[in-house]
DNA sequence: TCCACTGGCACCTTTGAAACGG
DNA sequence: ACCGTTTCAAAGGTGCCAGTGG
């Protein structure tokens, strides 16, 4: 299903100029890459001597898929200042966007990409004193949503040939939203997750080699919002987002503000370009005009940073901003904070995060890596069978984005969650979702009872930071014996991760996963699972691929075979850890 | 009164079809 | 007829802002 369009996309991100890929991929270079006859340029065109290839792709499996953040530099500008991420009704995309570099896959075996975003704690912010602090609990989670790159299912060659782009992924707050965009909390922070999973034709899921892998970057993490809170991410999305080229400074009023914040000279009311801007004018004339007179033109540079109407603004409203003479000293200061932070260690420490911005969150996974890997051993294809995932929409074709799915839940609130579809309506918005007694099987506690799938159980998604891990600076290959799942086992890392010598950019996490043969056998009949009950004519009308299908089932799955055990397994490992439950 | 949220706005980039020329 | 380039309009992505409602 190769899309022409996600195809160019991909290549367009592939060649837009800006930073190159970050530490962490630069660092991905896998051996199997370089083996003889695989170079990378090699991967994109027809290999070469199939002796060479042969070896090669032997020796490529789920475990050796590195993957590497594009423009990392612009996601770790974000990171410090606490991204945010605009959610509206209609969808919002992210800025930046999430794209992706990976290597290390077979050049011809078929992977399935896909993103879903989880909540990263359960706490509520605002934003307050030009920071972010918790003002409670979190609210219900919306719906979780997979988001599948369209170009899925691909081979490796497809996927390393260039930037993998999920730029037109959309966040939206709209509980009902038609679009299948991806469903948050305002005010919530989250972290997006990528998974890449196996789907070769013939080693589809349920084959003895199915696996998939998550990567978590931590830079990627960030609060969702209605609006912008804090300026200095308004302008580093003014500053880097071409599309909203409009509101970067560049004519005569914007060159005033910024000549005025340069010499301290907060003009309210300047700088307006549509005339609409409704600043209180707390300069007189004449003040204005001294201002203005005394300050030496200039032109636009790094020397003179451009001054937006956001930041004029929001430092009027804010007394700490209103103050400030120059947005340097200002932004330095606040970066220096983050600096001793992280220098210091100081927010190890701090273990309530009412008292850190947003920035300090991060930064305690920041210097840790987390990686796992767990082979998958199936002996039955049973889960191969993968009917068409019920359809609660019935948006119009021309909007029908098969590839979004919804994510799998945290098996905790499976495990707590009602009767399926008891409460679905017409227009909820999960566009496919999985099935359930095969992942009550696959979740190999028996003891407990299938849980029935409703709807419901896709309304709380547990943060990631349901289980904490240690820190591991090195990245061994280490088998799960047992349950396991991605979606719920998303480490928090203890706090003294942050003195982790891993420099904060080269980490992230990775999430390898198969499941064992026992589990598998354990697996109910799919055809036991009423999937076609309720079933919406938009799935009809457009059913995702059968890889698509499995791709979210077997996440799905994944999600339901966590048990308690599993978690455990994080502390193997270097480090220690204090404590494996959320407290 | 506060503040999260919404819809409309202007400005901009992106995209794709049409027009044009070799 | 084909191909490559240019032009242009529509579509869509931005942040801003006044208004709304809980």
């Amino acid at each position: 299903m190769l899309q022409d369009k996600g195809l160019s996309e991909s290549e367009e991100a592939f060649r837009a100029p800006g930073p190159a890929l970050g530490e962490a991929s630069a660092a991905n270079v896998e051996p199997a890459l370089a083996a003889p006859g695989l170079s990378g340029a090699a991967l994109g065109s027809p290999p070469g001597p199939g002796a060479d290839v042969a070896a090669a792709t032997a020796e490529q499996t789920i475990e050796n898929i590195k993957v590497g953040l594009h423009e990392k530099e612009l996601w770790k500008k974000f990171h410090e200042a606490g991204t945010e991420m605009i959610i509206t009704k209609a969808g919002r995309r992210m800025f930046p966007s999430y794209k992706v570099k990976v290597t290390g896959m077979n050049p011809k075996t078929k992977y399935i990409l896909l993103i879903d975003i989880v909540p990263a704690d359960d706490h509520r912010y605002k934003f307050c004193d030009n920071k972010w602090m918790v003002a409670g609990k979190a609210e219900p989670a919306m719906p979780g949503r997979l988001y599948v790159h369209p170009d899925s299912p691909a081979t490796g060659a497809h996927w390393m040939r260039q930037l993998v782009s999920f730029q037109k992924l959309k966040l939206t707050n709209n509980h009902l939203d038609p679009f299948g965009h991806i469903i948050l909390n305002s005010m919530h922070k989250y972290q997006p997750r990528l998974h890449i999973v196996k789907a070769d034709e013939n080693n589809a899921f349920g084959s003895k080699n199915t696996a998939f892998c998550t990567h978590v970057f931590p830079e990627t993490s960030f609060i969702s919002v209605t609006s912008y809170q804090n300026h200095k991410i308004t302008q580093l999305k003014i500053e880097n987002n071409p599309f909203a080229k409009g509101f970067r400074g560049s004519d005569d009023s914007d060159l005033r503000v910024a000549r005025l914040q340069r010499w301290g000279c907060v003009a309210p009311g300047v700088g307006d370009r549509r005339g609409s801007g409704t600043w209180t004018l707390t300069l007189s004339a004449s003040s204005l005009s001294s201002c203005l007179s005394s300050c030496p033109p200039h032109p636009f540079s790094k020397e003179y940073p451009v001054i937006s109407k956001s930041i004029m603004r929001q430092r009027l409203i804010s007394p700490q901003l209103s103050g400030t003479p120059d947005v340097g000293p200002l932004l330095g200061t606040h970066q220096a904070l983050q600096h001793y932070q992280h220098e210091n260690g100081a927010h190890s420490q701090l273990t309530e995060p009412q008292d850190l911005p947003l920035s300090t969150f991060p930064a305690q996974r920041d210097s840790s890596l987390f990686y796992h890997c767990l082979k998958r051993r199936a002996d039955s294809a049973r889960h191969l069978d993968l009917p068409c995932k019920r359809s609660y929409l019935e948006a119009p074709s021309s909007v029908g984005e098969d590839h979004y799915f919804r994510s799998p839940p945290p098996y905790d609130q499976q495990m707590l969650s009602p009767s399926y579809c008891s409460e679905v309506t017409p227009r909820e918005a999960c566009m496919y979702s999985g099935s359930g007694p095969e992942i009550a099987g696959v979740s190999g506690v028996d003891d407990l009872p299938p849980p029935p799938l409703s709807c419901n159980m896709w309304t709380s998604v547990a943060p990631y930071t349901s289980y904490s891990v240690q820190t591991m600076e090195t990245v061994p290959y280490q088998p799960f014996p047992t349950h396991f799942t991605a979606t719920t086992m998303m480490p928090r890392l203890p706090t003294l991760s942050a003195q982790s010598s891993q420099p904060p950019g080269n980490t992230h996490f990775s999430v390898y996963n198969q499941l064992s043969q026992s589990q598998v056998r354990e697996r109910g009949p799919s055809a036991s699972f009423p999937r076609e009950r309720g079933l919406a004519p938009g799935c009809e009308r457009k059913p995702p691929s059968p890889h698509l299908n499995a791709a979210n089932e077997f996440l799905y799955s994944q999600t339901f075979s966590l048990s308690r055990e599993s978690s455990l397994q994080y502390h193997s490992g270097m480090g220690t850890v204090e404590n494996w439950t959320d407290g």
